[in-house]
Formats: structure tokens, sequence, C-alpha cells
DNA sequence: CGAAATAAAGACAAAGAAATCCTTTTTATT
DNA sequence: AATAAAAAGGATTTCTTTGTCTTTATTTCG
């Protein structure tokens, strides 16, 4: 479903929004002790959400990881998408070249309305709704 | 979602249950040809199908791989459960060590109603019923 | 019985994902 | 300027998945 590169990814970043702001940062030594994640693994992938801009990075004393404000406002398909690419949401779940309503496979009726479901759940949340939930009911992350 | 192995051997059952019977038996050359799947690789999967009880196979000429009427009876989710596991089912999708909703992770919530939908879909369709649509609608499988 | 067709089993190879380690670059602080 | 704290980058290892190849067992048929 999600690749292990992608849970740690979310992780990471879901803690940063819930926890800190655009002038608190984390470095990924403290991330990976707290979340208890493989520390060289989980760097890989914040480098390259990093990369790609969906969080923000600062090298020296001080720096680490952290969101801005803007960054907050993506989605969490988007966030998924960056990582694992849109097999979760796009594409035969058969294998099949085509996934389309003119020549569907024989579950492509009921996986387009999981992807519905999926869709409507992760392509409304944004990362700071989020982190909000998280932030006010002691979930576990 | 789906791997490999599970995505070919669903198309193998999918296309044995909707144009073979009790007497009409496929070898996994033909099968593989047809809908040109990695022959030696397809094989472990059927075997594994067969070893599992989802599927029949006879040796010797005239053999090959078949699904009785009992066999068909087994629902899609079961199917992939067989192959994949559960985790398409169950478990907390960002890996924590349990998923449940007293200390549930920020996207419990998305994650239950998307499974509903999965569950609803893939639970309640026997592979029989998915045949029959295969049958009488020409789909690409 | 002997030959052919088939599944079953096992060993192996290739590719990808997950994880680790080491070096380089940047930056803040003293 | 020197030091230390961090991210960034690259090389390498390990594990899993995917895929191939070869051999064995079973069954049918002439
Ligand atoms: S055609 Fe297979 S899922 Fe759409
Ligand atoms: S606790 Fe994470 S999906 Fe249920």
């Amino acid at each position: 479903m999600l690749s292990h590169k992608a849970r740690y990814a979310i992780r990471a970043v879901l803690y940063m929004a819930a926890e800190g702001d655009e002038s608190k940062h984390f470095s990924v030594d403290r991330l990976a002790e707290t979340l208890e994640l493989p520390r060289a693994f989980l760097a890989k992938a914040l480098q390259e959400l990093a990369r790609k801009g969906f969080i923000s990075s600062l090298k020296g004393p001080n720096g680490g990881f952290y969101l801005t404000r803007v960054q907050r406002r993506r989605t969490f398909k988007e966030l998924i998408v960056a990582i694992d690419g849109e097999s979760l949401f796009e594409g035969c779940m058969l294998g099949l070249p085509e996934c389309d309503t003119s020549q569907p496979c024989p579950i492509h009726a009921s996986v387009a309305v999981m992807r519905q479901s999926l869709e409507y759940q992760f392509g409304l949340h944004t990362i700071e709704a989020l982190a909000q939930t998280l932030r006010h009911s002691s979930m576990r992350i």
C-alpha cells in the first residue's frame, strides 16, 4: 500500500507539522530517535522531499527540517504521490496497460469506487489539517 | 497495492473461471501465452494457490489448472489475502504496531473509510460473480 | 511398457527496495 | 579562523520480489 520510505517520511512530516513551526527545526537525528525510524534511510526520504519542495531544510547548527505555512497547505495525497508515485490513485490494479471505462478489467468498477473514497479522504485533507487533529487529540505518530 | 504475483494469479484465476469449467483445464503454458505473463513465475503463483485450495490442478496430458464450483464461491478478498496477506485490509498504514480506534494514527479514520469501501467491494464479490461480468461484457483480462 | 504432457519442486539470477556507512558541503558559534 | 552541527551526496550492503532454469513426480495414451 505505502512503501516504507513513504511511511517514514509521512510520519516525520506530520510530526514536524504538529510540533514545530517555521522557526523550530528538527534534525534527522532527533526525528529518527523520537519516531524510532532508521536514521540514514529517513534522511534520504526527507532530503528527497526537500528537493521536491514539500519541506524546507537548513544546514548547520540549529538547522534541520521544517515546514513553512505554504508547505502545510499541500494535501496528503500530494505528499504520497511525491514519494510513491500515482500508482495508488491511477493505473489498472491488475496491471493492464490502460485503465479506463471503455475497456475496463473485471475489478475496474470496484477499484474506481475505492479510489473515489481515497481521493476524497486524502485529496481534501491538507497536511496542516492532519497536524491539527494530531495536536488536539492524543494520537500516536 | 497488489504485488505482481497477485495480479498475475488473479488474472489467470478470473480467466479460468470465465472460460472454463471443472472439466476444461488450462496448462500454465497456455495461460501464460494468452495473458502474456512470465510463464515460470505464473506457475509458482498458481501452484501456491493450488496448495492453498483456491484452485485445483491435475498432472499429465489434458491436465492443468481449473476451478471447482465450490472454489468459485470464494470472495475476491479471500483470493487477494491468500497471496498478498492482509496488509491491504488490516494494520496501520503508517506502520504503527497497532491499528485501532483507541490510539489511532492521524490517518486512521480516512483509512477506515477507504477500507470499508474495499471490504464492501472485494469482500462481497465472489470469483464467480466477477467471472460472470467478464463473460457477459467484453472486458479485457 | 514407453513416450509425452503436465504440475511440482528446488536452485539460482536479476532487479528493486530498504538500510548503512562514509565523505563533502554549508552554516552558526566561539 | 577553528570548531561543531547539521544537511547533502555517494558507495555499498542486505533483503525481498521477480523471474528463469533444471529436475522430478504424476498421469494419460498408444
Ligand atoms: S482497468 Fe483495471 S482497474 Fe481500471
Ligand atoms: S492506526 Fe494507523 S491506520 Fe489505523
